[in-house]
DNA sequence: GCTTTTGCACTGACCGGTCAGTTCAAAAAG
DNA sequence: CTTTTTGAACTGACCGGTCAGTGCAAAAGC
């Protein structure tokens, strides 16, 4: 099953990036890994590059899916509330994931820059919509860009989760969300 | 004079570290673009993990003199946004430092996550002050942590301004610094 | 029915290049 | 004289990528 394989290496590779980051990370590791024969890598991706790539994809697609499942037509803050919910859980699931984003997102011109960049477009897109439907309800303060906005709101979602992970796994992520919630609420007062 | 080949490296690490990252550098390369021969690391240093290990040392304390330079008895919501200023001009004159934090804060258990760590409670012990400060003052929202808030403004900070660098520098540093505001007034209203 | 062929998925030993780290004699700096 | 720097040669581990070969199930040939 050519599918299986590929996921066996998908997860492998989310399982080690956590703590050695992508660069770090050896096609024969991963391969170890997942339980497969190195030359199965190349096989299935052509590179180490294709590996990434196809990942980057795989992981993306994921998030992008919770984060529309969580999309309603409820007050825009509890259709954020519920996002930063998603995103938590996600991240807390896949913690290789989001520490791949954030040691590669912002680095000019990385390997995986191109891709990274379609990648944030697409979860940032997502966010848009909601801080758009504050905005039509006049509810945004003066002068807020949503895009800026946006980006923001993705970002400090991702360093949040990662912080609580790493350096206060003992709180729970009800608790991780109201610190989130306590910043985002600042923007759309009803 | 040794105090100048050491900054002269660090610099040049800084530089390159923008787009290959720490894990991804060569000490060659390094020591080509200080110009200084490889030798000289080693006199220096005795490893590349010595030199990083200086860096972040350096950096921090670069951040940390400027954060605490911003510190006065003004209103904490003023200094909070001096401080954010103070961040973004720090991290748009090193963007390789603030690079380098992302990739390596939150990976467990780096090379170098010991020295980060510590690192990072250094600057959020710095933050979290001018967050007492407000609670003193009972302008902070019910049930807020203040551990977790002031982790999650450093985050913050970091990820709007990197994503400022890579993203939109077209933006001038008055309007990020108001987007980031915008998010933490909603901490401390007045 | 049986044998042969085909092609997909996978294997793992191997190769060539790269890079951290070492060494050292000699030059420069102070 | 001492400290610092130089620069080049060398080592050895490591790693991305290659490739000839294996296993096997389904199709083709008879």
């Amino acid at each position: 099953m050519s599918g299986g394989t590929k996921q066996k290496l998908f997860e492998a590779t989310l399982r080690l990036s956590k703590s050695r980051g992508l660069v770090g990370l050896t096609v024969d590791d991963i391969a170890a890994e997942a339980g497969v024969a190195k030359g199965t890598v190349y096989y299935n991706f052509g590179s180490k590059d294709g590996l990434v790539d196809g990942l980057l994809r795989y992981g993306v697609d994921m998030l992008a899916l919770r984060l529309r499942a969580a999309v309603s037509d409820a007050d825009p803050l509890d259709v954020i509330e519920a996002q930063v919910d998603t995103t938590l859980e996600f991240i807390a699931s896949y913690p290789g994931f989001s520490q791949i984003l954030v040691s590669e997102l912002w680095r000019t011109p990385g390997q995986w820059h191109g891709t990274l960049s379609l990648l944030r477009e697409e979860i940032i897109s997502i966010v848009k919509t909601q801080l758009s439907r504050l905005e039509e309800a006049g509810r945004l303060p003066e002068g807020v860009q949503i895009p800026t906005a946006a980006a923001g709101l993705f970002g400090t979602m991702l360093v949040v989760a990662l912080d609580w992970q790493v350096f206060g796994p003992q709180r729970t992520r009800a608790e991780v969300r109201e610190a989130v919630m306590v910043l985002i609420r600042g923007l759309g007062r009803r």
